[in-house]
RNA sequence: GGGUUGGUAGCUCAGCGGUAGAGCAGCGGCCUUUUAAGCCGUUGGUCCAGGGUUCAAAUCCCUGCCAACCCA
């Protein structure tokens, strides 16, 4: 990567080539009047007639010589504009500086708008101004960045050289930024609560830990927003949420980063049907403001259409009828021995299932593996075993089950929401109790918290990333995350 | 953590025991409406790193590093 070779040695000698004849090719200031593709489109439509003066900048992507005149591409982030240079227009001596622009280098452009006689939108150059100098060369210009480590350590080249890549990023921010729409409309208010924490609580999982040199203590990065979401319920902040970082030591995979976007929302008075509302509500907007569209399609890399997502209907569906579904109708009914025995012989996921498993758990693997990867299709899975989520309160009807929902989409959950814990004293046993393993150091200060009174409440989690994979049709995690964890790499 | 695949020019990739290759990009030339422009010429390599086998290794073997995918 700081390796030097002969192509960045000839533009280094191009830029002083430039010095030495008074040019800077490095500029503080450049002031164009419109973006490379607006104007583009803007003319398309007949907005701005030919011979409209303009001035555009942007980074040169292509270049064909003619000899005494030159066309070269010019894009910015709204598009691409060919730009048209002539000899006679600039002068021989603009016109040799011009011709010996690199590709990748940043220029501003001033001329007027005309069609080429192959009906290419194009800007008739009258003059310009290198406005950066690119001191390496671009990335291939029609196969674009393939290599998928470069892609990722140096996501700036793979913005540049793959356009589909950067209208995925453009697209999330866009789904970000209606997502925020949506809370405030319903008059959630946006908080920040702490990413370090003392104790990292909210969820069953392993976190970062690092040092306050100034406190002399430990802390961690977060694992989840609900505690902290939960103390503002208390303190009177009846429609809350956040969007931000959660951090978890684990393994990395196409689904997982160790830091990855969480949003969580919690509504006082509201409880997990409130949240089926809302999370049903969102995703539409979503889709219908950012995307144009309920109906998403998936790609393959031949561009055939592998995958269709219906977002106008959801599924409502319960935990254990799923599972019925794959495990067979009386799936419940047996003895755990014999579920234990099922699980592993006619279902094989023997590989799935620890010696120690809870019976719970063994349901719990039969869902996670069978069933939640079939779910494609918006689904709201409600009932799940109380074991599995201490978090949440127990249904009236089934108190062997919360009242909670997965809301899974693309295979993969998206969205958990809970009728959330408001009595003290059972969220302190559920907590010394919570399954899965890992006992968590209990936040008595949250259980303090709880102890002043939460209103009834609603809570509602959605990873982000992985509802832009689903919105977006992406495959990996990290085809919607700009800078996904790599091991640093030793030169 | 285990398995599979890959790492060759700036980029995209061939080559898979016998002199290191192509396209694009670059450089020089021709061309004033091209758009993966075209034509002629040309430069460019620690074949990921380190060991080993061999008369001979980019190629076969081992170890390591990095990545992707699958599994845990």
């Amino acid at each position: 990567m700081d390796d030097t070779n002969a192509l960045i040695e000839q533009r280094r000698i191009k830029l002083a080539a430039l010095r030495a004849k008074g040019i800077d090719p490095f500029m503080n200031k450049f002031t164009p009047d419109s973006g490379c593709g607006t104007a583009r489109e803007r003319f398309e439509r007949g907005e701005l007639p030919e011979g409209t003066p303009i001035t555009v900048a942007g980074r040169m992507t292509a270049h064909r010589d003619m000899g005494k005149s030159q066309f070269v591409d010019v894009k910015d982030v709204t598009g691409r504009l060919q730009i048209y240079a002539q000899k006679q227009a600039l002068g021989d001596e603009l016109y040799d500086v011009f011709k010996h622009l690199d590709l990748g280098d940043f220029i501003g452009a001033r001329g007027t708008l005309f069609r080429t006689k192959t009906g290419e939108p194009s800007v008739k150059l009258e003059s310009f101004t290198i406005l950066a100098k690119a001191l390496r060369p671009p990335p291939e210009k029609w196969h674009g960045l393939e290599d998928t480590e470069i892609r990722y350590r140096q996501r700036y080249l793979d913005l540049m050289a793959n356009d589909d890549v950067r209208q995925t990023f453009l697209l999330r921010s866009a789904v970000v930024k209606e997502i925020r729409a949506f809370f405030h409309d319903r008059g959630f208010v946006e908080v920040e609560t702490p990413m370090m924490q003392a104790i990292p609580g909210g969820a069953a999982a392993q976190p970062f830990k690092t040092h306050h040199n100034a406190l002399g203590c430990e802390f961690y990065l977060r694992v989840a927003l609900e505690l902290y979401l939960k103390r503002l319920l208390v303190g009177g902040i009846d429609r809350v949420f956040e969007i931000g970082r959660n951090f978890r030591n684990e393994g990395l995979s196409r689904r997982h980063n160790p830091e990855f976007t969480m949003l969580e929302a919690y509504q006082a008075f509201g409880d997990y049907e409130t949240m089926m509302e809302l999370v049903e509500s969102l995703v539409k907007r979503v889709a219908q403001n950012v995307l144009g569209t309920l109906v998403i399609q998936h790609k393959n890399s031949h561009g055939e259409v592998s995958r269709e997502i219906d977002l106008r209907t959801w599924r409502r569906v319960t935990y254990r009828d799923l599972v019925r579904e794959k495990a067979g109708a009386d799936w419940f009914t047996v003895t755990p021995a014999e579920r234990r025995r099922r699980a592993i012989d006619d279902l094989k996921l023997g590989g799935d299932i620890a010696a120690g498993y809870e019976d719970f758990e063994v349901t719990g693997a039969v869902f996670e593996k069978l069933v939640e990867p079939t779910l494609i299709q918006p689904t709201f899975v409600t009932h799940l075993p109380r074991q599995l989520v201490p978090l949440a309160k127990l249904s009236p009807d089934d108190p062997e089950t919360v009242e909670v929902f997965e809301c899974c989409i693309n295979g993969q959950e998206i969205a958990p929401a809970y009728t959330e814990q408001n009595d003290p004293v059972a969220q302190r046993q559920a907590l010394e109790h919570q399954a899965g393993g890992e006992q968590q150091k209990l936040d008595e200060d949250f259980l303090v918290a709880l102890e002043h009174g939460m209103p009834p409440a609603g809570g509602l989690g959605i990873g982000i990333d992985r509802l832009c994979m689903m919105l977006l049709g992406q495959e990996s995690i990290r085809d919607v995350i700009l800078f996904p964890q790599l091991k640093p790499k030793n030169h």
